[in-house]
DNA sequence: TTAATTGCAAACTCTTTGCAGATAA
DNA sequence: TTATCTGCAAAGAGTTTGCAATTAA
């Protein structure tokens, strides 16, 4: 497997990852696509996104929740998730960027493009919904 | 399951984490076990620990290699797991709290006492197994 | 032409579950 | 006593691999 090849199903893999950015499951990314390619198979899925990893344009990170694949080009994007209501709110990148600037100042380079992070919206503090 | 039992099993379990302190896979623990406990089985090892981790004695987490079993010190503590070779790199919480601060200073109240970022080490950017 | 790619099915690894007997409280 | 726990085996996820047919370059 020295050369890469731009088949359909690749071409098609990568579009529906510019559709939907962000970290995805290889059979989301399945699920969606077997609606206009009935005889796609997931191992396809695979395989490509692991060609695709191989010539730089797909990242590929286990997050702790099974792997998940990414254009590489996507923005980073972090998000705030409340354990009281479920709320996902978003937490910009202006005020992650420095926090990971200063990791990466001591040679760590860091991949982690979607930050989660789990507490309670202010709403839920007050309903006493925490620890 | 509302109570737990502190079984010969899981006695010995707590007594190996404390043996070997630090992110520990079910087998690890599992495997030392059995020279000792021949008829301990590796489902008994990952109920004990989801049992340890309802009781508040246990962490666990995915680090992106399979679930990871630690004993709770109250202490936050946090990582970097290299996505090239898969090590676990301390995070002083020192550098972790300051932007923990800031979020909760505009009303979220961070839960997460176990940050993980994922990126590469330098070593493995030097052998550019990085995107 | 021919090495890379595909779909399918089966294999593989890690984790969970059902069950009947054993045991801590 | 009795709800929880155990070992075993089997089931489940998620991911990978072998193979013969197909296809991009």
């Amino acid at each position: 497997m020295n050369k890469h090849r731009m088949t359909f199903q690749r071409k098609k893999i990568l579009d529906e990852m510019r559709r939907y950015p962000g970290h995805q499951a290889a059979e989301a990314i399945y699920d969606r696509l077997k609606a206009e390619m009935p005889e796609l198979s997931l191992s396809t899925v695979y395989r490509s996104l692991k060609g695709l990893a191989d010539i730089g344009q797909v990242s590929i990170s286990d997050l702790g929740d099974g792997l998940v694949f990414e254009l590489i080009n996507s923005e980073p994007h972090h998000h705030l998730v409340c354990l009281g209501c479920h709320a996902v709110l978003p937490l910009d990148n202006a005020e992650v960027t420095p926090f990971f600037k200063q990791i990466e100042s001591r040679g760590f380079k860091i991949a982690t493009t979607h930050l989660c992070l789990y507490g309670y919206c202010s709403a839920c503090q007050e309903k006493g919904l925490f620890q």
